[in-house]
DNA sequence: CTTGGTTTTGAACGACTGTTCAGTTAACAT
DNA sequence: ATGTTAACTGAACAGTCGTTCAAAACCAAG
């Protein structure tokens, strides 16, 4: 047997890239093996080597791919009133990140499996979105400290939400993006009222 | 060759989870071989099993110490009045975990390879740990419209520090625990002034 | 129907995995 | 000095790892 009928690259190449991505973030990169990712697939182990160099460039381009598709949302929201861009960005992070969980559990937690170049690419990227945050922060007249570490910590938290929230659970997405927002308004917002 | 001169229990042993614990925190566990340990130790491989049954319960008994270290510490608290203990606990999550980064980032990290049981045990403990944070907000009379996210929106910021801080860098340990008693002050507090 | 390119198989490579254990040596108590 | 226990070595076990590649089978175009 050789090439199966049915085959093509179009159905195959993304079927690797789901599997990648469902048991890296199940399991964990470095405790996935390539024959795993194959019978996920339902493929040899060779085939693999059609749609990725190796292992490592695999994960990369998941973090790369995921990292680039945030940031884009990211850039192009309409830019309003600095507070209402606020709300934007915290509604939007959460929902974002709420509906992809594997690559967000991917793009925290592997990082130290990505070799230095790889690794420098991805910070790279994840310092441009935290450059979004910071730039809604700098524009409004906002009542923080020290605009890294609001910019930081906000992000911190808006994470949070996806180690424990799942659809179905006590409070619904809307909920959760109002509460969190009235948070993250007080957290910055002058002391007395609002903007 | 067999025992060597000056090999004690008592030196091996902490020797050997001080090893496990920073290369699993660096390369991750399932990244990191006993052979690596064992190296890093300064003994061949077959004397790690005279202090762990195997490499799982090497890492659960790091996680459970880390865990019931930290507890620990924290119901101890002088319990005041609700403001008072709720800057303490921040400036508290703060200073320990800035002073164990690798345990920090194994007990976050490391917890999908637990085996079932080990897991269960660990998320109790840090159940537990939440717990004393919610009772201090169910204490005072803060603003938060669910108890529950406020903890964890509180503990997520609060451990997102350990990504970014280090010592010798722009701000001091203590200016970082102000402006998040600040942040956090804001968060939770009445609309209009103090508590 | 033939040809050329795509896609997969199946097997193999050397290296590394966690774990076990008989044998050996050091430390300690008597 | 002797005997006992504690600590470690060195080798082995049976698997698994990422990666490579010739050969085989499919698809699409002429």
């Amino acid at each position: 047997m050789a090439r199966t009928t049915g085959s093509h690259s179009d159905i195959t190449g993304p079927r690797v890239r789901a599997a990648a991505l469902r048991l890296f973030a199940r399991h964990g990169f470095a405790a996935v093996s390539m024959r795993q990712i194959a019978m996920e697939v339902g493929v040899q182990v060779g085939a693999l080597y059609n749609y990725t160099p190796d292992k490592q460039t695999l994960l990369f381009e998941l973090m790369r791919d995921h990292m680039i598709e945030l940031l884009r949302a990211a850039v192009t929201f309409p830019r309003d009133m600095p507070l209402a861009d606020l709300e934007n960005f915290v509604r939007f992070h959460i929902a974002f990140h709420h509906h992809r969980p594997d690559a967000v559990f991917i793009a925290y937690m592997e990082l130290r499996n990505l070799e230095p170049d790889n690794f420098a690419e991805i910070e790279a990227l994840r310092g441009q979105y935290e450059a979004v945050l910071e730039s809604i922060l700098e524009a409004g007249r906002f009542n923080v400290a020290d605009r890294k570490i609001a910019t930081l910590a906000i992000i911190a938290m808006l994470t949070g939400v996806s180690t424990w929230f799942r659809t179905g659970g006590r409070l619904s997405l809307g909920a959760v993006q109002e509460q969190y927002w009235e948070m993250v308004r007080r957290m910055v917002g002058p002391e007395g009222g609002s903007v």
